[in-house]
DNA sequence: CTGTTAGCGCGTTCAG
DNA sequence: CTGAACGCGCTAACAG
């Protein structure tokens, strides 16, 4: 027999229950002003005895905050994002604080929708790896801030915007990467995930625009790779840069291409896992062996990288500590504990293995 | 310069500046009762004006419900974990409603106090992949129904309790993979995430209880290896069970041990991705090869399983469809459209590629 | 069709 | 040190 919904108690019935004033209950309950150990102990035994709970949405009413901080992210089930999240909500716990997830499918309108959502709640802070590119596509964050909720990005910085923002050095972390294959003799190194354009930019300028409006960290990394070109005064060719949708099938396909041309890369780097599983494909259909015939870095590490065959050459980011950290900062702007915003740039970590070698035969003419 | 929190519009403020009662305004924005078109019109434009946002927490003190469920899983790290709360969170915002996760590290006490918690901010429902072995363990769940909130269980079915569950089968998929391998000729088989006892159980029978002792999912798994083994008649050994704590380099171990028996395993069952990176290594380490030497099968598919060399045979489990499930009958139950509980299968796949092949040298002497 | 009024459950003065 | 009284912002009966 299901108990019917019987209407939580509340602090008046507990005050009844214990032959108190309700304030006297809603003292002790609460944990402020004084109260007769006595009466303590008669409020606390008739809380316990008809199993009474605060409710947290009045308690929020009365005193405005609702000890709940609003987490926007592109994609939950994305591993990243999963490191990330649990960053922040172990980091909220620790505080007492929950955590109200939404995921928007890279969307930026649904992202705009669940700011406005997580306003209504009345969260008392949000932490947000943002899809709006400039400032005036991220009104909905000022917003936020206009109603008094501290905001602070994470994984992605939105330039022009006034927020704290915790981020990798994408551009750094792929330029130093590259200049690594560059090193070890590589003359042509293909970029897997490239700008998500129709058609592929002829000129280095247009590719450099086009990362610059593709959103997010991808846009960096393709920088990073140019930086490393120009450092070393290679030449960029654009056929090795992959254009179109960013999916696995895609990236396949590319690389196959590019495996094709008259002078393939020697090398390869991806941005992201599923770029790196594209092209792993894509070599094996070439009947071409990683490090022997092709080179490779990826981003993002995983537990499977290492136990290839061979162990694969990747740039860890550090999720759980993105996700920390941009908490304590939301925190700390909700105690008032801070003057002015920053960017914060964590480490990544390059990890060599086997997946680097020479180029087979070395482009030197010389 | 920062906008000092402006206390947020209210609906009074609204009505004021359209000139009109509280309650006409009340009515237009919240959607109810009736209202001249032209009044209408005047409070919208009002609202618009001073940019009214509804206090989503006000309206749940006074309708009492929250339009907000809660979920509650293990790690939200966990790809697994990932997916599934993105179908549930997917499934309730196409109901309108929010969801608030909580990631329990895998302990029960902190899966209670999640609950307390959510039933203290008036969540409408829980969704949990509950650490709870058995009734007696749930009373928090039980706890949960008596406040007149809906639960249903996802991943992990609690014997004994009477609440609807999505899962999937793992003992019958964990059986029809090790009879395949058995079909293969293989009479030694290894199963790599055993039970974290510290000691090895002589008997069989010691195993079993182990395995119902042991939460979740994993002891269900090792039933059906031992169903497998059943059905054939194989005699269970054992030191082809690994025991201990569950984590990568512990299978690695296991498996090294495994391997130097005098009769080794021709083939190993792997129940989670850590398993079976774990045993990657272990088998590199051997200098054995996936396949020809020792045949593998594995858990929750990845795109990296299928472009290891050899291409992985894995099981796939379907972890947005558990948690779209999940989430569907939970706002079937929140519509009171249910009467009595089931516990829902799903279907998981058996996705064949090149890790599994005869043993070397058959075991069968006939 | 509109405005008045009474709660929802809790926090917080303010007398007593 | 305790209890009565009011307010948070909104919904929902209820008269008018």
């Amino acid at each position: 027999m299901t108990s019917e919904r019987a209407a939580p108690p509340t602090i008046s019935e507990v005050a009844a229950e214990a032959g108190v004033g309700r304030s006297t209950a809603a003292r002790t309950l609460g944990g402020y002003g004084y109260v007769s150990p006595e009466l303590r102990e008669r409020v606390l035994a008739a809380a316990e005895r008809i199993g009474y709970r605060a409710n947290a949405l009045a308690r929020s009413m009365s005193t405005g905050v609702s000890h709940t901080i609003g987490v926007i992210v592109a994609d939950i089930a994305n591993p990243f994002f999963g490191g990330v999240v649990r960053g922040i909500s172990d980091a909220a716990r620790a505080r007492g604080f929950d955590t109200l997830v939404v995921s928007t499918h890279e969307a930026l309108d649904e992202e705009v929708a669940a700011t406005d959502l997580l306003i209504d709640k009345r969260v008392d802070g949000l932490v947000v790896a943002s899809a709006a590119l400039d400032a005036a596509s991220a009104a909905h964050l000022e917003r936020a801030r206009g109603h008094g909720i501290p905001v602070v990005l994470v994984d992605r910085a939105v330039p022009g915007l006034d927020l704290d923002a915790v981020v990798i050095d994408n551009r750094e972390a792929t330029r130093e990467a590259v200049a690594r294959l560059i090193g070890e003799g590589h003359r042509r190194i293909g970029f897997v995930w490239g700008p998500p354009v129709d058609e592929r930019p002829r000129r280095r300028r247009d590719l450099v625009d086009a990362a610059a409006r593709d959103l997010w960290t991808d846009g960096e990394r393709l920088q990073g790779y140019l930086d490393a070109l120009d450092d070393e005064g290679l030449a960029f060719d654009a056929e090795l840069v992959m254009v179109g949708p960013k999916t696995e099938q895609r990236a396949e396909l590319e690389v196959g291409r590019m495996l094709a041309l008259p002078e393939p890369p020697t090398a390869l780097f991806c941005t992201e896992t599923d770029a790196m599983t594209g092209s792993l494909r894509a070599l094996r259909t070439a009947g071409l062996r990683v490090a022997r015939d092709v080179s490779l870095i990826g981003f993002d590490d995983s537990s499977w990288a290492a136990v290839i065959e061979p162990p694969l050459t990747m740039i860890e980011q550090p999720m759980l500590a993105l996700g920390t950290r941009a908490a304590e900062l939301l925190f700390a702007t909700i105690d008032g504990e801070r003057e002015r915003t920053e960017l914060h740039t964590l480490e990544t970590r390059y990890i060599a293995r086997a997946s680097v070698a020479p180029p087979a035969q070395p482009a030197r003419v010389e």
